[in-house]
Parts: structure tokens; sequence; C-alpha cells
DNA sequence: TATAGAACCTGTAGTAACTATAGGTTCAAG
DNA sequence: CTTGAACCTATAGTTACTACAGGTTCTATA
């Protein structure tokens, strides 16, 4: 009884992880993705774990994970004696960051929102968003 | 009666917009900030009306700008006859999407918080955030 | 089995908005 | 006149890809 393994062409992979062919040999270029076996030809051959790696690095982007965390996770995995905590740091690490992002955002939202709402529609050369901009002391929101 | 502009060396350009050398270089280099004139050593000197471009051009950015935001501005302002309309319709524009990236950020953030939650610290590879990357399929939010 | 063309290969350059470095020149103060 | 701070150019690095160009391999059909 043989065990035959699925594998995968490069252009499956891609279709499969909706991750570009050029991107999956850039991962592997910068060493996040591992060097797969290849044809006789050259042509790379990808297994399920591949696919599995693939689509963990995937779904960390979406999330807004830097590579080089994802790049940790990953380690951590491979080491195999991660801890739960260690995981939950970078997350939790990401997090902040993602918060204060909002928080710049909003501040952002709110200044444009307000010199923006100033303009009549002028014609002439006066307008109080060009004027704010090249005011050089930053502008009150309430 | 003589009149004396008052003139700049690259580095108090550099300290009074809080732009760093290189950076008043690099703009000029991609055209966004005019060349001024040199000394006879080849030393960069700049005006009053360099200054107040540059307070501008910075001023853009810290609100989220994008370069080519600017550049299209500085046209208008430059052309003379623009409307405040169309220097609106680009704000808009630009707010239009900050409000989409923080609502994209604070998806995000609730993914993040909801798998982070279910994290028990414990050693074993028992993790839910990793779980949850290794899942193809997108978490639901409510 | 021959062949056409889809899919793959490598290597390089481009994207945005800077930052950093190397290696050299000019300016201003003492 | 000398010293060292400030300036100069040109190039490469950053992040996370994307987009070529120019060539090779694989696979399906006749």
């Amino acid at each position: 009884m043989q065990i035959l393994e699925k594998t995968l062409s490069i252009g499956l992979l891609s279709t499969q992880t909706n991750c570009k062919i050029e991107t999956i040999r850039y991962y592997e270029k910068i060493g996040i993705f591992p060097k797969p076996p290849r044809t006789e030809g050259g042509h790379r051959i990808y297994s399920e774990n591949h696919l599995k790696r693939l689509v963990f690095i995937r779904r960390g982007r979406e999330l807004g994970f830097s590579l080089e965390d994802i790049r940790a996770l990953l380690k951590l995995i491979d080491g195999g004696g991660h801890t739960c905590q260690q995981v939950e740091a970078i997350t939790l690490h990401h997090l902040g960051n993602i918060h204060q992002k909002i928080l710049d955002l909003k501040k952002l939202e709110k200044i444009l929102a307000k010199i923006s709402s100033q303009c009549g529609g002028k014609v002439v050369p006066e307008c109080p968003i060009l004027d704010a901009l090249f005011e050089r002391k930053k502008i009150k929101v309430n």
C-alpha cells in the first residue's frame, strides 16, 4: 500500500491561497517560506505542509502582522516548546499598535473635517484648507 | 535703500521645519520642492518662500496627504486660478480614505482581541491564536 | 510522437517616502 | 591659516510586494 501525498505546482498553490506567484517566490527568497523540492526541469513542487504554512502567513498578513511578526510566530511554532503566552505577547503588542493607529487617524479625521467644513467654494485664492496647510502650528481639535 | 532678504542654509531650513536635510534634498530631487540658488562652492541657499513651501509640504504630510496629493495642491496654488472646491475635493477624497482605514483597523482590532481573549496561557502547543491563523476562513465578528 | 502554448524559471527594476552611509568639499570661527 | 562643523553627491537600504523581460519546461491535443 503506497502513500501518495498530494502535491501542488506553484500556480495551484497560488490560487488556493490567494497569494500571487511572485509573492510566493518572494517569501521563499527572504526565507520565511521553505524552499520546496523541484522537478527535473526545475519547477517547484509543494506539499500540503507548504500549503498550511502559506495559509498561516497570508492570514497573519490579513490581520496586519508584519512579516517579522510572522517570522517570530513561525519560529515559536517550529521550536515546538512555545507558550501560548509568548504568542499572546506578540499579538497584544500588535493590538497596541493598531489601537494607536486608530487614535491617530481619528484625530486626523477630525482636523481635516473641521478645516474642510469651513470651505465656502470661492473661486479666488481664499481657502481655509490651504491656509491651514500654510500654518506652522497645529490646529486645535476642541 | 537696499532690500536684504533673509536667507537660510539647508541646516537652518531643516531645523526650522523639522524636516531632515536628506528629506529636503529628496523633495528637490523628485521635483516637489524647487531647486534653490547655490553659493560659489555649491551650497544651497534658501529664501523665506522656500521655507513657506516646505512648511506646507510637511504640514500636508502630517495630515496624511500623499506627496502626490500635495503636488496636486501646489500645482493648484501655483496655477493661481484654483477654486476652493478643487482643494476641497482632494481633501474630501483623502478624508474618505482615512475613514475607510479606521473602519478596517477597528475590525482588525475586534478580531485580534477576540482570539487573544481565548488565550489560556498553556505551555503546550494549544493556542487559539495560532489555531486562528491556521484557519483558512475568516473569523466572524458578531 | 510532434508541437503549440500554457505555465514555469531567473533576475532585475519599480512602488512610497524617506533614511543612512561613504567619501569627498566648503565654510566660518579662532 | 587651520580645524572641524556643515555641506556636497551618489548609492543602497527600508517594507512588502508587483511587474516586467527573456528564456525554459510541461502537458494536452492532433
